[in-house]
DNA sequence: AAGTTTCA
DNA sequence: CAGC
């Protein structure tokens, strides 16, 4: 006979070291996913999802928008960060609460004490969209970590190395699980294969990435 | 410049 | 050789 008290339990969380300074919480978030759903609609209410143009003149698969004091944008001007929503003018969402709470505790869990995130851009990824091997390094403060929570269907995570040619780890991610990396690995390449057709219960087809940063 | 990029 |  089965022990249904154990088929019932939630998952305990467990941590994944990806290499010095990065970690993956696996299924940190999980608890906490309908809460961050119901923030991303709030958020979004005020300021839609959209997809951004690069420098060099593409539409990004991903769309994205943004909540906290500061939001990171892309246009033929170049990739920043702005207090204002440059489609609506008016500054960003305030970063829902349970939002940063997350963050701070998966920065802690990973080991970095003193995170305090300004920015959180949240990204959309419908089947077909994919992240580019990127840097995140428009931030002024390479001390503090970069969060990143996985939200609905599951992705393939490339996480490289300092220099764009070094051959990235492939790391499958599902919902409710958290990367954190910082450190000797803040400035790391990384980014998303291409989402593949999914169906999860709370976002159908969707994945939703939220990630944090400290911007200024 | 967060798009795409390898020859089979 | 697995995976795209």
């Amino acid at each position: 006979m089965t022990m249904d008290l154990f088929e019932h339990s939630p998952p305990e969380p467990w941590a994944e070291s990806l290499c010095e300074g990065a970690v993956v919480l696996r299924r940190f978030a999980s608890v906490s996913g309908a809460e961050l759903l119901a923030g991303i609609e709030r958020v979004t209410a005020q300021a839609p999802f959209r997809q951004m143009r690069t420098p060099g003149g593409h539409i990004m698969s991903v769309a994205m928008t943004c909540c906290g004091d500061w939001g990171w944008v892309t246009d033929a001007r170049g990739y920043r960060y702005q207090h204002q929503d440059p489609v609506s003018g008016d500054p960003w969402p305030a970063m829902p609460e349970v939002f940063r709470t997350l963050a701070v505790e998966a920065a802690t869990k990973a080991g970095y004490d003193d995170f305090e995130p300004d920015s959180c851009l949240i990204n959309r990824y419908s089947p077909g969209a994919r992240m580019g091997l990127h840097q995140d390094k428009n931030e002024d403060d390479f001390g503090q970590p970069i969060v990143s929570v996985s939200l609905g269907a599951p992705a393939i995570f490339q996480f490289g190395g300092l220099r764009r040619g070094d051959r990235p780890q492939r790391v499958p991610l599902e919902h409710g699980d958290v990367v954190v990396w910082g450190g000797p690995a803040r400035l790391r390449y990384h980014g998303v294969l291409t989402l593949k057709v999914a169906d999860h219960p709370l976002t159908g087809a969707c994945r939703y990435n939220l990630t944090f940063r400290r911007a200024r």
